[in-house]
DNA sequence: GATGAATGAGCGTTCATTCAT
DNA sequence: CATGAATGAACGCTCATTCAT
C-alpha cells in the first residue's frame, strides 16, 4: 500500500460510487467546510460544492433541507466537537484561575489545529446567521458556554474576577484568544508555547481582580 | 428656512436631479452604508442602492468602477474619517498609558455613535476583502495603526508594555474593546461611562508590563 | 374483528409490506387519485405519491412506465367505472328521453359521490393527454359514448331529437350538467334533487326536436 | 418592398433591439399565449417564453412580477378584449331574448376568431387560478358578468326564464356554446352560420321558461 | 454626463427516473 | 420483486453590469 494505492482507491471512491450514506453526509460536510472556509458563503454555490464532494447536486438536499440549514448544521458540527474537546479534561474541581487557563489553552489549541472549522466559525459568527446564533445563546446558556457562566459566577464569588457584566467578561477574557488564533492561521504571527502562555496569561490580567 | 422648505428642498433634490457630482457621490456612499450596513453585502443588490440614492442605476458606475471597489471604497471612508476623529486631540507628547487610554476610549466613543459605521467595518473585516486589506495593513502601517505602532514601540522601549509582537499587542489591546462596542450595539450589554472605562482599563491591564 | 384489529391490520399493510400485487398497484391509484385530484398533476411529485401509498419509489415504475402512462391510467379506471355505473340499469328498452334523462342522472349522481373521480377527470380532461383522448374517443366511439350515439341516432331517426352534428348533440346534453356537478363540488350551489331533475329536463329542452 | 424584405425587418428587430417597451411587454404576451395556448403553463418554461420572444430572460420580471403574475395578467388581457367586445355593440334595450341571443354569438364570434385567447381561457379556468378567480367573480361580478346577472334578473321577473339559481343559468346558457367552440378549434365540427344559430338558440330554449 | 431598460450567466432548488442492494 | 438513495437536467428567478438614448 502506497500513496498510488491510495489514490487510486480515492478513485474508485469518487467514480464507482462507493461511498456509504454516512460518506456522502461526511464528504458534503467536509467539502462545504472547507469551500466556504475558503470562499465565504456566497463563493460556494451548490453546484461547486456537490462538484468538488462528488455527489449529485439533488444529493445535498437529501442531507440538509436547503442552504442555510447546511450553514447552521456545520456549525454545530464544529461547535459540538469543540465543546466535547473542551469538556474532556474540563479541571471542574480546580480554582478558577486554573480553569481559565485551560479554556484559553483549549481554544488556541483545538482552533489552530483546525484552521477550517477556525475560518468556518469566523465566517458564521459574522452573518446574519451568527446575531441569531448569539442572541439565542445568551439567553440560554449551554455547553462551553454554561461552563463559561459557572466559572464566571465562581469566580466573582471568590472575588478573584472584576466586577463587571458576564458579556464583557467573555470579549476580555476571549476576544483577544481568537483574534491572535484568527492572525495565527493568516501567518500574521506564529503562536509558539510561550506566546500561547503569554496571550492566555494576558487576558487573566485583564479580569483578575 | 423651516422644517418645510426644506423637505421641499430634499423632494427637489431626490426628483429633479439638482444633485452636484460630488452630492452624487455623497448620496451614494451614504447610502450604501446604511444599506449594507443592515442588510449584508448580499442583501444590497445595485438596483436598489440607485433607487434609495436617488439616482440612475448606471451612474453608480461613473463613480465606482465596480461592486468590489464601492465596497472597498466606502470602507476607506469610515477608514478615514475614524483616522481624523482619533488624531484630532491625540496627545503625542503624553505617556504611553495616556495614550493608550485616549485610543481606546475613542474607538468606543466613535463607534457607538455611529453604528452603521461599525456594523460595515464588521461586516468588510470579515470578507474575503477583510483579509487581503488585514495583509495590506501589516506591511505598510498607516495613519491610526501608525501611532499605535509608535505607541507600542514606546511602550516596549520604556518597559511599560510587555515583550509580545506587534499583532498580539493589537489584539490584546483592541479585541475586547470592538467586541464589547458590538455588543453594545446589538443591545447584549449597555456601555455607560464607567464599564467603557473599566474595559479599556482591562485592556490596558492585558498589556502592561 | 373490531375497529382495532383492523386499525393493526392497516398498520401491518402499510409498515410490514404484506401487500398483495394487486394491493399495491389499488393503493397507488387510489393514492394518485386522491392527490392529483387535490393538488394537480405538477403537485403530485412521485416521491410524495409513493410515500403516501406506502410503496417504494421505485416500485411505482414497475406497475407504470412512468408518470404520463400512470395518469393515463388513472383516467381510464375512472371513466371504467363510470361507465359500469351507467351500464348496470341503462334502460336500453325504453324511449330516448328516459334514456337521455337516466344517463343525464347519472352523470350527476355518480360525480356527485365521487368528487375526487370528478375533479381528476376535469384536469385530465384539460390538458395535453385531453385533447388527444378526446380526439381518440370520437373516432372510436366506446362505452357510455357509444351508448350516446346509439341514442342520439335513434333519436334522429325518430325525429324527437334536433338535426345537429354527434359532437353538438354530446355538448348541449351534457356540458351543463358537467358544470353544475362542478359548481355543487366547488361550493357555488346545492344540486338538490329539484334542481338536479331541473338541469337534465333543461338539457333535454335543448336538444329535443 | 417584399417577403425577403420583410425578413430582413424581422431581423433587425430581433437583433438590432428597435423594439419599443410597448413592443416589448407586447411581445411577450403575445408569444406567452401562444405557448401556454399549445403547450399548456407547465409546457412553457420562462426561458423558453424569453427565446421565442425574443428577449432576455431577466426582461420578463421587468413587466411581471412572476410566472404566476404573467398568467394572471394574461387572463385579464384577454377577458378585457372579450369584454370590450361584447359590450361594444350590446343591446342594452332590446328584450331580453335578444340579449341572450346576442351575448351567445358574441361569445362564438370572439373566440372562434381567436383561438389563442379561446384555448389560453380554458386553461385558465381549469387550474388552480382559475377556481381562486371564479370565486371571486361570483361574488363581485363585473362586466360580461354583470350583464349576465341583469338580465338573469330581468328575464326571471319578467318571467320568460326559468326559476334556477344565476350559477345554474350561467352553466344552462353558456357550458354548451363553450364546448362547442372548442370543438371548433380543435377541428371536430366546424361551426357554419347556421349552425352557431342553432346552438345558441338550444341554449334559449334550455333556459326560457 | 446621466439614465434605466435590457441582459444572461448563475443561483438555489425540485423531481421523474434509475439501479445497486 | 421491492426499495429508496442518488442523480442531474431543468426550473423560476436575481442582479451586476452594459449601452442606446
Amino acid at each position: 500500500m502506497n500513496i498510488h494505492s491510495f489514490s487510486f482507491f480515492l478513485f474508485l471512491k469518487k467514480k464507482n460510487k462507493i461511498m456509504s450514506k454516512i460518506d456522502k453526509r461526511e464528504e458534503i460536510i467536509k467539502t462545504a467546510m472547507e469551500l466556504i472556509a475558503e470562499q465565504g458563503f456566497h463563493g460556494t454555490p451548490m453546484a461547486l460544492l456537490s462538484e468538488k464532494a462528488g455527489v449529485g447536486a439533488g444529493t445535498i438536499y437529501r442531507y440538509f433541507e436547503n442552504k442555510d440549514v447546511l450553514i447552521k448544521e456545520l456549525y454545530n458540527e464544529i461547535d459540538k466537537k469543540f465543546k466535547a474537546f473542551l469538556m474532556e479534561n474540563y479541571p471542574h474541581e480546580r480554582p478558577v484561575r486554573e480553569c481559565f487557563f485551560y479554556i484559553g489553552k483549549c481554544i488556541i489549541e483545538y482552533f489552530i489545529n483546525k484552521p477550517l472549522d477556525f475560518r468556518y466559525t469566523e465566517q458564521f459568527h459574522n452573518s446574519p446567521y451568527g446575531i441569531e446564533f448569539r442572541r439565542n445563546k445568551l439567553i440560554n446558556l449551554t455547553g462551553e458556554d454554561y461552563f463559561c457562566r459557572i466559572l464566571f459566577e465562581k469566580g466573582r464569588e471568590q472575588q478573584v474576577i472584576k466586577t463587571i457584566p458576564l458579556v464583557i467578561f467573555f470579549d476580555l477574557a476571549f476576544a483577544p484568544i481568537i483574534w491572535a488564533v484568527r492572525d495565527h492561521i493568516l501567518g500574521f504571527v506564529t503562536l509558539d508555547e510561550d506566546l500561547k502562555m503569554q496571550i492566555v496569561s494576558s487576558c487573566w490580567d485583564s479580569v483578575k481582580m
